[in-house]
Parts: structure tokens; C-alpha cells; sequence
DNA sequence: CTGTTAGCGCTTTCAT
DNA sequence: ATGAAAGCGCTAACAG
């Protein structure tokens, strides 16, 4: 901890307490002539005000809390640079939690914010989130809260996503015309909006096709990776082998790749994949992969201004915000 | 801000402040029954103590500062969940920042944190770090201060990194052993620990095989994307072009895969090229890339550990400890 | 324009 | 075993 404050400022400048903590905060009361002087001696003694003293007396942390399932994910990675990009120009510090798609987890961490150590708070909900009571009681404190991709369906509250619906419905057709004629779904849970309404979009394009849906192709995977690679493999190693694969999410699409790898199953001339992916260098490795890809950063960047502009009240009264961003589709030769 | 505080709780329970206050510290002075009651109407009340007050007062604010030049980026986003792992574990809130490799940013981030509003700071310098002034003072407050992958050459402190140079003359003996006659190395900045080191392997690899280095194909590349593809198609565009690239870090891999997909020259049949890179399915994507990949996450939980370590004062007087981790070469058939 | 004063919510002696 | 009281460093009325 620091040892020099406002004491002992006010003393070598021969000012009282106040003074100095008003100049320092440039208030009108204060002549030019002692905020310089008093500006000077804090830089000559490197004062660095009490961030606790302050916040415990104003009630505000400047500080915002991100609460995502991982960080080792390129979507994530991406979003957390657009939140801190913003945040920065705020001025504002940025805490991050990681769920590790554990509910648990997500729920103590919210449950401790609401001590106050943030002003407000961002989140994407991990894939076992099956109750908003946590949330719903982090809102009632007043704390302002904004849900980015991955989003509650039961509750009413602001969200910033991508058009996963569209996404998923483009994909499957993709695949379709590129002549895939048994088209698997790979998805994380179906409790997760994403993973939903993009399976939801993979159906309807089904059914525009008046391909049949079968329900052993839509494919719950767990957060278990090694198990997830099982299911996979033993999906591949059918005689009547799907030729098609839609990835919901980056995490499923590499394991599909090195399924493949493994099988010596070629893609695209034996299976053809898409998926939603920020990996992107994904088609400069490959280019023949097709991808769905999310504007991670832009979405960063709209979900932390929508929480400042809570946070700051310049949202009006009940105003709900639901921004919906939209995806890329990057279609490469997959159909050769 | 939370509504509901000790005062509160104290005059729900009939008790006082500081009787609450013990009991949910779980103090000796407090008998077990009561102990029971206040638990438990903290918990009917929701209570959520002020972190601020007790951080003023305990002058401990249980939370570290991670500051890292991206965080878009494969090892970065590794070593933060390394961090947060250990964090976690320990109960500490984590703050991150992030210096897009510039120095004011790094300085004026550290000078924030000398208020206090961390107990330990974790950093990885920025590309254009040419001055400890900012680190020194920071470490003068007495605030612990562990220095990961990108650490000073000039300072005395605790450091984990890896085993830079070493890596540096492996990769690049590969290349040679993989017939390569004219090898060029990306660096990054030769301010910058990792990629000084890296390219010093590099150089006494090549000596090593006598092979006459040649100070135009070490290329100190910048913090601009478009300038770096511009110098190296330019390197790749020459009649005497290198058949052979050791890229010190994964970004100028990705570029150089760009470059080379731009302009139709192949991988590895017209160029070999080998990299520092945490990008955990380019051999996936692409199986004829060698890489050397570090341990990233270990790094993030040995740093972190290392940090608590002295935060606990675990760590003895002013014993300095330096970790260095092994990097593995994942050598592909880039030599077919 | 400057100073005095009363807390913010919590921890921690020190009494009882 | 419990309580009273001081104070962490800062801000914001309110006086002067």
C-alpha cells in the first residue's frame, strides 16, 4: 500500500485536506494557483489516490466485471479486447471471471459481485445454466448487467448477439448445396440460446430442402472434450456416415478436424464442414474450410457501451436494449 | 451498491457491529451458537460485505493485476486462464490489463496500480518497453512484481519464462537439417527479451553449421500488420529469396502464411517455415507445419503461483527466483 | 476560495 | 463472550 495520501499531502503543501482533495479533482472552488501548486507536489511525491477510500465514500468501483465460460477461446479472446477497449477509454478497470461452463462457478461469482466491487457487469452464461435466479437477484441490487452471445431465454434483460438463427439456417444450406445429403449437427447444450437457435436454423433449412431431420444426427455434445471426440468418431465411422458436418461452435469444429485427421477422412471431398469459428486463420491453413464467423471484437465493443450507457443512466427509464450483430458467412470450395 | 451491511445485520440480530463482524470471520471470541445465528441471517438477508471497507481497512485488496500486451492472441489468452486458475484457487480477484504493445500505456497502467488497488502485479513488457524507471517504482511501493515470457534484461526480478534461445537453436537447426540454404528470421523487437534471445539461437545455429549470417534477413518487423506484410513479401518476392523462415512469434507465422498464400508459394515445398506459436491446430489445419509451442499455461500458473508466493511472504528475504520452462519443438514433415 | 466536519462500512484493539 | 470506539483515506456538505 501506498504511504503517502491526503494528509500528508495537505501538510507539505500547508492546505487543509479538502483543499488538496478538491484541486486534485479540479473543482471550481479552487484557484489556478493552488491547483498548480497542489499538482505539482503530488506528482513530485508520486500521490497515487486510495482507490477503497474513494469508492467506499462515492459508492462507485469504476470498475466493470466480465464473467465468461473460457479465455482460451478465440471468440472470447476477441470479445474481452473489444470490452477493454471501451472500458479503457472510460477510464474504467475491468475484473474477469471465468466459469469454466461450470453453473456453480458462474453463480458464487455473481453472488460476490454483488457486494459492490463493480459498477456493472457483463456476462455470457455457461452451457449448464439452467436457472436465472442468480441473475434476476444481481439485478435487483441495482447493478446493471448485459448479456453478450450466449444469453438467458427465460428473462427479460439486455443482450448483444449475432443472428445465430440466420447463421445456422445459411450454413446447413450451404451444405446442402454443395450436395450433402446426410447433414450431422454437432451442439453444446440446448440450453444455451446459441447452440439453440442455431440447431433451429440447421432444422428449418432442413425442412425447406424437404430433407428429413433425423433426430440421432442432432448431436448434444458434453464439456467433455475427450468424450466429445468419441461421439464424433463413432458418428464418422458409420458405414452410412453423415457427408456433411455444422458445427455450432469453434470448440466442436476442431474436434471434428482431428477426428478426421485421425480417420484419414478428407474434407472436403469426404466430409464437408462448416462452423461457426473466430479461429482466423483457420482458411489460411486451409482453404477449403467453410466458416460462420462473429464479429467477436464489435460485439466486445457494443456490449460494454450498452452497459456504460446503463451505468451512466443515459438508457432511458425501462428501456430494454436487444442488439442483434450479424455473422459472416465465408464460403470457400467446399462444394469442388 | 448493496443496501444490506453489518449495521444492518447487527440490529436485525440484536447483537453489535463488532460481535456480527467476528462471527463472520469466524473469530475464537465468539461463541459457536451465536456464531450459527449470524450465519445464518447473513445468509436470509443476502448479505454481501463491502469490499471496499474492508480492503481500506486491511489494507489488502485480495486481487492481482495482470497486464499483458494482447490479449487476442493464443499464448496470452493460455496464460491468463493459467493466472485465474491459481487465482481462483487462492480467492483473489484478478484485474486485467492490456498495453497494445505501448509503453505509455504499460507506464501509465503501472503508475495506476501503485494506489494500492492490487497486491501483486503480473506483467509481460511490451514491445517498445526501452525503460524500467515505471517498473522500479512500482516495486519500491512493495508491491510483489513477477515478470512472464517478456521480462527486463536489465532489472533484477523474479521472471518465469522459457527456454528462449535454446528454442531458437533448435528451430532453426531444424530448418537446416530440413535442407534449407538460406534462412531469413522475423523478429519482433530487439528491445524484447524473447525475441533477442530467439534470434541469438538463430545466429549461433547458423554459425554452428557454418552457414554466414546475413544481417539483412533478420527482420525487425513493427506493431503494424500492414507494414509487416509489405517487408516480408518483399523478402519473399526477391529472384534469391530465403527457402527457409524461423518466425519468432505467432504473429509474423500468420503473416508469413498470408504472404505465402498470396502469393501462391507453397508450404513446405517452396518454403519451410517454423515458429513460435500456440495455435494449437495449425498442424491440424496444416500438417506439414513444425512449430515450438511453450507451455503457456504452465507459465500462467508458475508465474501466478511464484506471485502468491511473495504475496505470502512464502518466498524468502530478497531470494529472486527465476523459472525457466522448456518450449517443445513439434517437428512436422517439412523436410519431405 | 479555503477549512471543518461527518461519515462511507468494515476491522481491531481494548474494555467489560 | 460481547460491545464501544477509533480510524483506514477519501469526499461532500456546510461554514466561514
Amino acid at each position: 500500500m501506498p504511504n503517502i495520501n491526503l494528509k500528508r499531502l495537505s501538510e507539505e503543501l500547508g492546505l487543509s485536506i479538502s483543499s488538496v482533495s478538491k484541486a486534485l479533482r479540479d473543482s471550481y472552488e479552487i484557484s489556478a494557483e493552488t491547483k498548480k501548486r497542489v499538482l505539482a507536489m503530488a506528482e513530485k511525491l508520486n500521490y497515487q489516490p486510495n482507490p477503497f477510500a474513494s469508492s467506499l465514500r462515492r459508492k462507485k468501483s469504476i470498475t466493470i466485471a466480465v464473467v465468461i465460460p473460457e479465455i482460451a477461446n478465440n471468440f472470447f479472446a476477441l470479445a474481452i479486447d473489444g470490452i477493454q477497449m471501451v472500458a479503457q477509454e472510460k477510464g474504467y478497470h475491468v475484473l474477469t471471471y471465468l466459469t469454466h461452463e461450470s453453473f456453480q462457478n458462474e453463480e458464487s461469482t455473481i453472488k460476490h459481485l454483488q457486494g459492490g466491487r463493480v459498477d456493472g457487469v457483463l456476462i455470457s452464461l455457461c452451457r449448464d445454466t439452467d436457472s436465472t435466479k442468480h441473475l434476476t437477484s444481481l439485478h435487483e441490487t441495482g447493478i446493471p448487467l448485459v448479456f453478450f452471445d450466449r444469453v438467458p431465454e427465460t428473462m427479460e434483460c439486455p443482450t448483444v448477439t449475432t443472428d445465430d438463427y440466420e447463421s445456422g439456417f445459411k450454413a446447413t444450406e450451404h451444405l446442402i448445396k454443395a450436395g450433402c445429403k446426410k447433414i450431422a449437427c454437432l451442439s453444446l447444450s440446448s440450453l444455451l440460446s446459441i447452440t439453440h437457435k442455431r440447431v433451429h436454423g440447421y432444422q428449418d433449412a432442413l425442412k425447406k430442402y424437404n430433407m428429413k431431420e433425423d433426430p440421432k444426427l442432432i448431436i448434444e455434445c458434453t464439456n467433455n472434450n475427450q468424450s466429445n471426440l468419441e461421439v464424433i468418431k463413432k458418428l464418422l465411422a458409420k458405414k452410412d456416415r453423415p457427408d456433411g458436418i455444422f458445427a455450432t461452435v469453434e470448440k466442436l469444429a476442431i474436434s471434428t478436424y482431428y477426428v478426421c485427421n485421425e480417420m484419414k477422412l478428407k474434407i472436403p471431398q469426404q466430409l464437408k464442414v462448416i462452423s461457426f469459428s473466430n479461429l482466423r486463420t483457420a482458411s489460411l491453413l486451409n482453404p477449403s474450410l467453410s466458416t460462420i464467423t462473429q464479429p467477436a471484437f464489435e460485439i466486445g465493443k457494443e456490449s460494454a457501451s450498452l452497459l456504460f450507457r446503463m451505468i451512466e443512466k443515459k438508457t432511458f427509464g425501462n428501456r430494454i436494449d436487444k442488439i442483434v450483430l450479424k455473422s459472416s458467412l465465408i464460403e470457400r470450395n467446399s462444394s469442388r
